[in-house]
DNA sequence: ATGTTTGTTCCGAT
DNA sequence: CATCGGAACAAACA
């Protein structure tokens, strides 16, 4: 589930916890986690996010890279808990006397955990555009970007190379807020829709992070201690049946597969795609 | 049984 | 050759 918001909580705490830290035992799964086997012996420098990756980096210089994808969790525990259903790789911290257990659990197994050098990094920060909650990125470098993809704005916002961090839920509500057609052509916005859509975005995500995320109906995302986040509490249209502004019936229109929740009152920005 | 689901990547069609 | 969109990845639930 987690977007930005639910990464980003989940990575602070983890930095606030786990910094200086340093990994005694790490037992995996599955051979697509093979690599972070090697962490063992490795001291925690600081973590961090970037899109929606949790880094780990570490004091060799080498880090460890965590995607929880659609149903993954990072969770602290007491290292001499029993396993959990869906835990994929058990980590053993420790410094001095103080031993902490971190549990990478995956449902369905789409979620990434890999160890490496610092290229690791430097690969992710090339594939992804830029942070939406950047102070340097502005309104007409988010026009730009957007433009360069001929699709609709829904589709364009989930491209992680145009802008990173957005997923099929705050981009549902910031274009909500932002009052524009889900199927508007990237061609067709204007600067002052993308200036909309850009404070709108960051707008969600500020409250959604205050909010320490979203936790939907199967509590798939839970915080590095379990805790729930809120802002399913205060979303503007996704999974709404009315518009809480006119209270015209939702419409949910399937976009390259994802659910896209708008109101056709509010949302009339869309320019017809053709003539008929 | 069928259709959903927060994300990403690959492959075929254009 | 570049770009776009659908399918696939796996598992649970309604």
């Amino acid at each position: 589930m987690p977007e930005l918001p639910e990464v980003q909580t989940i990575t602070s705490d983890l930095n606030k916890h786990l910094k200086g830290l340093t990994f005694d035992q790490v037992e995996t799964t599955a051979v697509v986690y093979a690599s972070v086997a090697k962490c063992v012996g490795e001291k925690i420098e600081n973590i961090r996010r970037i899109a929606k990756n949790i880094v780990f980096e570490l004091e060799s210089g080498r880090v460890l890279i965590v995607h929880l994808a659609m149903t993954g969790q990072l969770l602290v525990s007491d290292p001499k808990t029993c396993k959990l259903p869906w835990e994929r790789i058990t980590f053993i911290l420790s410094k001095g006397d103080k031993k902490i257990g971190l549990k990478f659990r995956d449902m369905r197994m789409f979620g990434k955990a890999i160890f490496g050098d610092k290229t690791l990094v430097e690969n992710l920060l090339q594939k992804y555009g830029p942070e939406p909650l950047d102070q340097s990125f502005t309104p007409q470098q988010f026009l730009t970007r957007l433009k360069s993809k001929k699709t609709t704005v829904k589709n364009a916002l989930l491209d992680q190379k145009i802008v990173s961090g957005l997923g099929n839920i705050y981009a549902t509500d910031a274009l909500f807020m932002a009052k524009i057609h889900p199927l508007t052509l990237t061609t067709n916005l204007s600067p002052a829709q993308a200036e909309a859509l850009l404070t709108c975005a960051k707008t969600i995500l500020l409250e959604a992070i205050g909010h320490r995320g979203s936790t939907l109906e199967d509590k798939m995302y839970i915080d590095a201690y379990g805790k729930q986040g809120s802002h399913q509490n205060f979303f503007r249209i996704y999974g709404k049946k009315n518009c809480p502004k006119c209270n015209t019936n939702v419409e949910i229109l399937k976009i390259n597969g994802r659910g896209t929740y708008f109101c056709p009152t509010c949302q009339h920005e869309h320019k017809q795609l053709s003539f008929n």
